[in-house]
DNA sequence: CGATGATAGTTATAATATAACACTTCAACT
DNA sequence: AGTTGAAGTGTTATATTATAACTATCATCG
């Protein structure tokens, strides 16, 4: 028996949504994303995305690194960061840079990059689909006759729960 | 006779724009601010500033290290952090979280986040002051109710002169 | 002058990330 | 089924980035 088989404890999240089911999707989205590419979804790279969604918070690496330890053997520093970089590749999994850390991507079928809103308080990051900041990044750069590639928008502050009432 | 009195060779930059010059204003721009905020400018914060300012590139926290230690003794990472530290509060200088770099800041007056372009082929960095960017992202913000403090914006790409043409 | 707080020096270590090479596994082909 | 080549993973070592904790020095002000 495993340890996760039991009812487990809420967090203030679970309240909120079926994390469980959560993942799930994410899982199962991201099997769906490496077979269209021809990639292999292997159990390394399926226990460290699950890992990485185990909470709606940023994962540090070497965090990732001790858990994956505790249900696998052989686990160093380049395990971890090799899985992240495919993951990544594949928009399975964002880089929080100003964190250093890595959040799970809802959307792996975009090539994007994320727009976050980084609460400084719960620590809980909510990745933005608003079309819209790509496209006013985009008219920004192009005044200077920029070509973007890549976009690192990390917006920091109070969430709407952590707000001061 | 320093290694600096001579001519000097020219960088594409130095085609362009008096860099000498554009150092002595940033440097003066740093003493007035500290000035008008009792703070001190002593010659180490000064030091550190030059040195970022040398290059309109990303400054690595251990390179300038590298190049204090030749102009000064007893210079240690802490030393260089802390000063950077300093000139961060102060808007003097920005850090570019995708690169963890750091570099200078021509508008030290007001405290604003930095929005920056960022050429992956010369590594010359643009602070690009666009007042619309923090009012659009404070609108997509807003449609989460989220509150910003800090915005970290850093485009990658192609500047003008690396575009293939 | 002497107390005080800010600045800087010193030593050690933590946290993040990559390089280089060896071994294993899998799938495609014969 | 056996071969093989590329992808995946393991292993060891090290590079890079950053902070903690404590001490010494300096500037200012009473």
């Amino acid at each position: 028996m495993s340890k996760t088989s039991q009812p487990k404890r809420k967090t203030e999240r679970s309240l909120k949504h079926n994390h469980g089911a959560c993942i799930e999707t994410a899982l199962s989205r991201a099997e769906q994303r490496c077979a269209e590419e021809g990639e292999r979804f292997t159990g390394l790279r399926r226990q460290v995305l699950e890992l990485v969604w185990a909470e709606h918070k940023p994962a540090k690496a070497y965090d990732l690194l001790k858990k994956l330890s505790d249900i696998r053997s052989g686990v160093a520093p380049t395990t971890v960061y090799r899985t992240l970089d495919f993951l990544q590749e594949r928009g399975l999994v964002h880089k929080i840079e100003s964190l250093n850390a890595y959040v799970g991507c809802s959307q792996p079928n975009a090539e994007h990059s994320g727009h976050f809103l980084i609460c400084e308080a719960c620590s809980e990051i909510k990745e933005i689909e608003n079309s819209k900041i790509s496209a006013w990044l985009e008219s920004a750069a192009q005044d200077e006759e920029f070509k973007i590639k890549t976009e690192t928008v990390e917006l920091s502050g109070l969430c709407i729960r952590c707000q001061p009432s």
